[in-house]
DNA sequence: CTCGTACTAGTACACACGTACAACTCCGAG
DNA sequence: CTCGGAGTTGTACGTGTGTACTAGTACGAG
């Protein structure tokens, strides 16, 4: 595989191991040394890699925000092919919710975006992928607002850890795409 | 007012410090030499009133969250005499953003309640208050789905710092409440 | 008045942090 | 082979942290 030496992947392993720890310390609780410690390479590894901290948590969540984008491609080849379209979609919402820390990270990126506005275009992201994905089946105005709802029921469900209410979810989003208005 | 000694006007001066603290550094960058700053009292006394740090940020969340309930008692009364409901819930929804402090600060308390099970009941008041006002004016499985949204487009129009689409809100809320289904 | 208790305020300590850096090792170009 | 730069590693430094603690102050009960 890799001999002792291997900076793509050592680096790799870095930001894989700051993608693993946002979901659990948050964005702000990352740390150099908490990051080192779980990708298993000294201190001085990652301050190698990224003169800042801010520079490595803007890679990990680069790195989320990408992961997740690319996870539309799959809603939409699903979508294609969809009889009930909002059933789909609340199922794949509740698919995504299968992998809480990934979507407990793009949350965590979204507030992050506050107070980061370089972090805002990977903020947009997974939400203009969604609302173009379902933009594909509704009005503009009717993806946008189903977008927010989808967003709002993982929100929810990721802060009171609770299953997401996928029926309720289904039905809601039916309301939304009818084509009436 | 207040002679030299008010250790109630005290305790609250910090809690609205941190509440003010809240949305400008998150939840996890508060701390009790900041708080003590901004409250303008020394450093002994935030330690004093609060035994520890988690004690002082999870009284600040309270003092937001029963804030933000309050505000629903107008959101009900307003709906009780309202023609156009969802018009109505926009333009309330537009007007809670107008206090982007605090609105930022329920979204931290949203992603702080993740990691520290103890805030979910403070996370969950105002969604719940929310559910209940609206369930007055739509089934619960509406009621919830609108709160949903609601929330979705607060998280959003936060997160990139633009003006809430009012209209659009108004017309997925419509579509929502539409008695079908 | 007086005395104990709630409060005030400043300081101290041990620790974790971001970052800088110097020494060391490897490896490919010449 | 040799040698320079890229990668590695451990350590050091200054700063900010939560919390504990001591000494002092005001004030209401007796």
């Amino acid at each position: 595989m890799s001999g002792r030496r291997d900076p793509e992947g050592r680096r790799r392993a870095i930001v894989e191991a700051a993608c693993a720890l946002i979901p659990e310390v948050g964005v702000g609780g990352l740390t150099h040394r908490l990051v080192a410690a779980r990708a298993g390479v000294p201190l001085g590894a990652t301050t190698y890699y990224f003169k800042t901290l801010d520079d490595l948590s803007e890679a990990a969540l680069e790195h989320i925000a990408r992961s997740s984008a690319e996870d539309l491609r799959a809603w939409a080849e699903a979508l294609r092919g969809s009889a009930d379209v909002a059933a789909t979609v609340a199922a794949l919402t509740e698919e995504y919710l299968a992998d809480r820390p990934r979507a407990l990270a793009e949350m965590e990126l979204y507030l992050a975006a506050v107070h980061r506005p370089e972090l805002r275009p990977l903020a947009r992201a997974w939400f203009d992928g969604l609302v173009d994905v379902l933009g594909g089946h509704a009005g503009p105005v009717a993806a946008k607002a189903a977008a927010h709802l989808v967003d709002g029921a993982l929100l929810h469900a990721l802060s009171n850890e609770r299953p997401l209410d996928t029926e309720g979810l289904a039905t809601a989003l039916r309301a939304l795409l009818r084509p009436a208005a």
